[in-house]
RNA sequence: GGCCCCUUCGUCUAGUGGUUAGGACACCGCCCUUUCACGGCGGCAGCAGGGGUUCGAGUCCCCUAGGGGUCACCA
């Protein structure tokens, strides 16, 4: 049977980046072995959908460069892939489990299970569902419930959990997994209003949709069980599970707002190549070889294994992903990332910047800076003159040996025609040689009347990109 | 708190009974050098603890400790 895995988010906000994690696994898991990747959208909470989340999610999936054979944007031979669309289907798998006695109804109200799990509380017992004294068909009686379901009293399905015996389930990353009936909740399956919960909407279309390996994030484990039983009261063969490890906050809590960037859009706009937050986050969990950091997404399928994944969760370390993305700009060209430092410099307000001077900048600045934008703040004096100079900076190269300097320079470099990196630099030697004085007492002037800082790239490239005039400008204004 | 999961340098990890416990990020030092970087070389640093099993345990078992997840008509 052919490999079939699916990434099914719901649209409650932006893709976080343990999602992507999510979603990449299960793409590599399907390309490697030749198989088929869904994404279904699971919007059964009425309640917490957000606009155009489903749109967001999809489009930083594609800016990640994760694709999908069938989707809501792609339909396939099991469709429709958007869980509110299948309303109808999931009413019926209900009544299946209605019928053949897996699942009950009950008529409960909030506030009525409030107080049961507060009187359990009180009893100091575990808060769950007793079916034995709550309103429901077996406290009710067939004609009561039956009276209560024509009369349209609301009402809500219930999983028939069995109090006794043990719920096994493999797991390809952690193994055997056992837990005892008697620990599981009488779950919801269809809500008040009609729609499923989770668990049956995904049982459901997971068959349905002929899912062979369900492959999610851990915070799943716990309610397996649940859907175990379900598969086992349909009568359905199980996929096969691979819990992932979690993604974590440098205090090893679930990765979360609040203590730094969570979602994928974040790192986007921070100016993060898509190949350097996958190649990151792939490794955040699994490793084919560890003698190797830098793997394209087709290095990534060849090698990815879901048996090696790890089973303890791993703290996301933004310097790691920085250092992986400073490797990725340098070998891209330069025009890759005009965009990023374009849309950076437009964010600060830096009009009139072209593309071809950006990739200069690229070019320039990419072995000194972990992304394109953080240009605009290692090097500000390429965008303006510079209005602050480094005060130990221009202690050590402001003095009077600059006025003779710059009288002995600004002659040469303004009789020049090709003002290129390598002419300014023959100027330089030359008066070197002619003044008896190092290269670097011209060199380090320079750079604090040009940039106002003691660090940058090559100072002559720096000049040939700044143009003669704005040079000369500069220095003349420093000693005006 | 109940249940479940987890535990190799600060971080990401390699390791599947016999290794001087390897690599990468970060950090430190040296070299290179036109400053800063890059690069090269080197350094610091780890098997949570305790019992077993075994000739031999990071690797297998048990206990303890610690961490995390989860306990909704949310996913």
């Amino acid at each position: 049977m052919s490999v079939r895995v699916r990434f099914a988010p719901s649209p409650t906000g932006s893709l976080h980046v343990g999602g992507l994690r999510t979603a990449l696994y299960n793409y590599l898991f399907a390309r490697r072995h030749n198989g088929v990747c869904v994404l279904r959208i699971e919007d059964t909470d009425q309640t917490r959908l957000v606009e155009n989340a489903t749109e967001n999610i999809i489009e930083a999936l594609n800016w990640a460069g994760i694709g999908f054979d069938e989707s809501p944007v792609a339909e396939g031979p099991y469709g429709p892939y958007v869980q509110s669309q299948r309303l109808d289907i999931y009413a019926e798998h209900a009544k299946l489990l209605l019928d053949n006695g897996a699942a009950y109804y009950a008529f409960d109200t909030a506030e009525e299970l409030d107080q049961m799990r507060e009187r359990q509380k009180q009893a100091g017992v575990v808060p769950r569902y007793d079916r034995s004294i709550m309103r429901n068909q077996y406290t009710l009686g067939e004609e009561e419930t039956q009276r209560l379901l024509d009369e349209s009293v609301p009402f809500v399905v219930r999983l028939k959990v069995p109090l006794t015996g043990d719920i096994r389930v493999h797991d390809i990353v952690r193994g055997e997994i056992v837990v005892q009936a008697r620990e599981v909740d009488d779950q919801v399956l269809m809500k008040s209003d009609g729609f499923p919960t989770y668990h049956l909407a995904n049982v459901v279309d997971d068959h349905m949709m002929r899912i062979t390996h369900v492959i999610r994030g851990e915070e799943w484990l716990p309610s397996t069980p649940k859907h175990v039983l379900l598969y086992q009261a349909f009568g359905w063969e199980m996929p096969q599970f691979a819990h992932l490890p979690l993604l974590l906050n440098p205090d090893r809590s679930k990765l979360s707002k609040r203590q730094g960037d969570v979602s994928v859009e974040d790192y986007r706009l921070k100016g993060y190549m898509p190949e350097a937050l996958v190649n990151f986050v792939a490794l955040l969990g699994w490793n084919p070889t560890s003698d190797r950091e830098i793997f394209s997404m087709q290095d990534l399928i060849d090698t990815f294994d879901l048996a090696k994944v790890n089973k303890a969760g791993a703290v996301f370390d933004v310097q790691k992903l920085d250092w992986v993305n400073s490797q990725y700009m340098r070998s891209a060209s330069p025009e890759e990332q005009v965009e990023t430092l374009l849309a950076e410099l437009h964010k600060r307000g830096y009009g009139n910047i072209g593309n071809e001077y950006a990739a200069h900048l690229i070019e320039l600045f990419r072995e000194r800076v972990h992304r394109a934008s953080e240009i605009p703040d290692f090097a500000p004096y390429m965008f303006a003159p510079p209005e602050h100079f480094d005060e130990q900076y221009k202690l050590q190269y402001g003095g009077e040996d600059l006025q003779q300097l710059v009288s002995g320079l600004i002659p040469k470099f303004m009789l020049m025609e090709e003002f290129t990196a390598t002419a300014v630099q023959q100027i330089a030697k030359e008066h070197s040689k002619e003044e008896g004085v190092k290269m670097g007492q011209i060199i380090n002037p320079l750079r604090l009347m040009l940039t106002g800082k003691p660090v940058g790239a090559g100072i002559f490239e720096t000049m040939e990109l700044l143009g003669k005039e704005e040079c000369i400008r500069r220095i003349q204004d420093f000693t005006a």
